[in-house]
DNA sequence: TTTCCATATGAACAAGCGTTCAGTTAAATG
DNA sequence: CATTTAACTGAACGCTTGTTCATATGGAAA
C-alpha cells in the first residue's frame, strides 16, 4: 500500500495548528519577547518540550506565522485579479485590503509589530514580500498618473500614505462595533479616491 | 544658607537623563520586553542596581517615557494655538503633526508600539492623552463640516484615518533621505486637504 | 580636616528563560 | 497479539531576569 499522507491516530495534524493559533493569539496580545514557550504550550495543553515537534525554535515559529500571513496576502491579491482603469483597480485594491485585513486582526498586528524581533535573514525575507505588496499599489498609482486621472506628487510616498491609512483601521475597528464592514469600506474608498484624483 | 536645588557635584541630574535616553533608544530598537535593566545600565555606564535611584521599577520607566512624550505633544499642540477657518486649522494641525513627530522617531515608535506592555492603569492614563489629541483633530473636522467646507462621512473614522496616514510617515522616513521635511509636509497636506474637502 | 550623604557598586535572591533528551504512552501496523 | 513509532512528559541544563541591599566612594558642607 502506498504511503499515507498521515496516520489516522496521529495528533500532529491537530496539535500543529493549535500551536500556531495559540502562538499567534498570545504574541498579538503580549508581544513575542513577552510570551514564553511554556505559556504557548500551556495554552495548547501540552508541555513546553513537545512544542519542538512542531518548530525548531521560537524564532522560526514567529517567522512562519509572519511568512504565512504575507504569503496568504500576496496570493489573495493575485486572486483578486484587478483589471480595468487605474481608478477601478485602485478601488479594487482598497476594497481588497480592507476585506482581507479586517477579519485577521491578530495576523496583521503581529506582522506589523514584530518585525524587529525577526533575525536579520528572516526580516529581509518578510521585507521582500511587504515590498511586493506595496509595489502592487504603486503600479496602480503610476498607471493612473499616465492616464491623467490621478494627480500625485510622489507615487512612493503616496503609496505608503494610503497603506498606512488603510492598515490603521486595525487600530480602532472591533468586530461587532458601531460600523459595518461595507460602511467602513465606502468611507475609506471615498477618502482614497479624493486624495489621489486630479 | 537656603537649601540648594541640587548639589553641584551630584551626578543625578546627569545620569537621570542618560538613563531615559538609553532606555528610549534601546526600547525603540528592541522592544520593552526584550530590553533588560542590565542592558540599559550598561548603555549608561553604571550597574543595574543604580538604575533604581532613577525609577522605582522597569514598568514605571516605560510609563514615564510615554507620558513625557504625550505631555510634550499636547503642550506643543496647545502652543501651536491653531486659529482661523477650519481649513486653516486643519493645515496647521497637519504641519504641526509632521513637524513634531519627524524629529522624534524613537519617542513616536515607543509610544505607539509599547502600549500593550503598560499596566492596566498606566495604559488608561496614556489612552486619555491620546484621545485628547485625536479629539483636537476631530473638532477641526466638525467645524469644517459646519462651515460647509468639508464633506466627511464620519468625523471619528476620518480622524483616525488621517492620524494613521500622518503617523505612518515614521514607517519610511529617515533623516537625510531623499525628501526634505518641507516637501513631505506639502505632499501630505495636499492629500489631507483633498480627502476631506467638498 | 572632618563629617555627611547622594550616588554607585557588586553580590545575592528567587523565578523564569529557551532548549535538550532519556524515558513513557498509546495507537496503528504486521 | 506483538511490534513499532509518533507524540508527549518531566526533569534537567546553563543562563538571564527584575529587584534588593549592605557596603564603598568621593565631593560638598561645616
Amino acid at each position: 500500500m502506498a504511503v499515507m499522507a498521515r496516520k489516522q491516530g496521529s495528533h500532529s495534524d491537530i496539535t500543529g495548528p493549535k500551536v500556531r493559533d495559540a502562538a499567534l493569539r498570545l504574541i498579538a496580545r503580549h508581544g513575542y519577547a513577552a510570551v514564553s514557550m511554556r505559556q504557548i504550550a500551556a495554552e495548547v495543553g501540552i508541555q513546553a518540550g513537545a512544542l519542538y515537534n512542531y518548530t525548531p525554535d521560537k524564532q522560526t515559529l514567529l517567522f512562519d506565522l509572519m511568512k504565512g500571513h504575507m504569503t496568504d496576502l500576496l496570493c489573495a491579491l493575485d486572486d483578486a485579479d484587478l483589471k480595468g482603469t487605474a481608478l477601478a483597480r485602485l478601488e479594487g485594491f482598497t476594497r481588497f485590503h480592507i476585506q482581507f485585513h479586517l477579519p485577521k486582526p491578530d495576523q496583521v498586528f503581529v506582522s506589523y509589530m514584530e518585525l524587529r524581533n525577526l533575525s536579520e535573514e528572516n526580516f529581509a525575507a518578510i521585507e521582500v514580500m511587504r515590498r511586493q505588496y506595496e509595489d502592487a499599489l504603486e503600479s496602480i498609482l503610476r498607471a493612473g498618473e499616465a492616464e491623467g486621472v490621478f494627480a500625485i506628487a510622489d507615487t512612493r510616498v503616496t503609496t505608503m500614505a494610503l497603506i498606512a491609512m488603510l492598515t490603521g483601521i486595525g487600530n480602532w475597528y472591533r468586530a461587532g462595533g458601531r460600523l459595518k464592514t461595507d460602511t467602513i469600506t465606502a468611507i475609506y474608498w471615498d477618502m482614497v479616491r479624493r486624495s489621489v484624483t486630479a
